[in-house]
DNA sequence: TTGACATACAACCATTTAGTTGCATATTAT
DNA sequence: ATAATATGCAACTAAATGGTTGTATGTCAA
């Protein structure tokens, strides 16, 4: 009975699970009673992130005896990051076009 | 009884408000019904996933006559691409970390 | 002015989501 | 062997989400 893997986008979508990637980027907690440390939920709610985040593959879980470690895996987020940029150069353009009146109406 | 915004993150969860700001952003319909037209749902579906756009400050909207016009705002994605590109520093350095591994064991 | 058109408003519904609690299982330490 | 620890599994719940339909309102055209 597995669930669909969410898409990158909506892994980002909740605040908790974006918590959990910072603190694993900046070198914090990785074991899943450590990291639940850090909330005020349940140990069983933060390990439900975990999941989502491993099923999106932006986690790499190992089990090392009766711990868990969760780590960060590379370019999970390559989806989103492509997705913007594309559209990012269309409204640069229009951010262009818009630069200088936008200057000249807020400059002091 | 105003709904709290969605954040930018949750804006693009959905699959459909992605396909609107790609259409939006390629030059494609504007007026709720032409954009409607492009799916699967009832007009009033794409309303409400308009008007999730327009609370987070994605869209513009434009009441001209009996008609409704929607356009992208500039920089509302910001945030994401910010907290993407943040982390995605971390993963480079761990990419670089692993490049020659990575290298060392797949090359032919 | 009447009718058609574009949209808004509102109630409702099913599913998903984010959380809870209780209990089971496996591993480590004493 | 026993107890403590770390996690997993499962059932349940409340609220949010994404959709529906029906009706009302304002605007344009004949």
């Amino acid at each position: 009975m597995n669930r669909p893997s969410p898409d990158a986008f909506s892994a980002l979508s909740d605040p908790t699970r974006r918590r959990i990637v910072e603190m694993l980027a900046t070198g914090g907690a990785q074991r899943v009673a450590d990291i639940a440390d850090n909330f005020d939920m349940s140990r069983q709610a933060v390990t439900k992130h975990l999941d989502v985040l491993d099923r999106t593959g932006v986690l790499i879980t190992e089990r090392r005896g009766r711990e868990r470690f969760n780590s960060l895996a590379q370019n999970a987020f390559d989806p989103v990051r492509e997705w913007l940029e594309h559209y990012d150069r269309f409204w640069n353009e229009r951010l262009n076009a818009l630069r200088q009146i936008i200057e000249e109406g807020d400059a002091p």
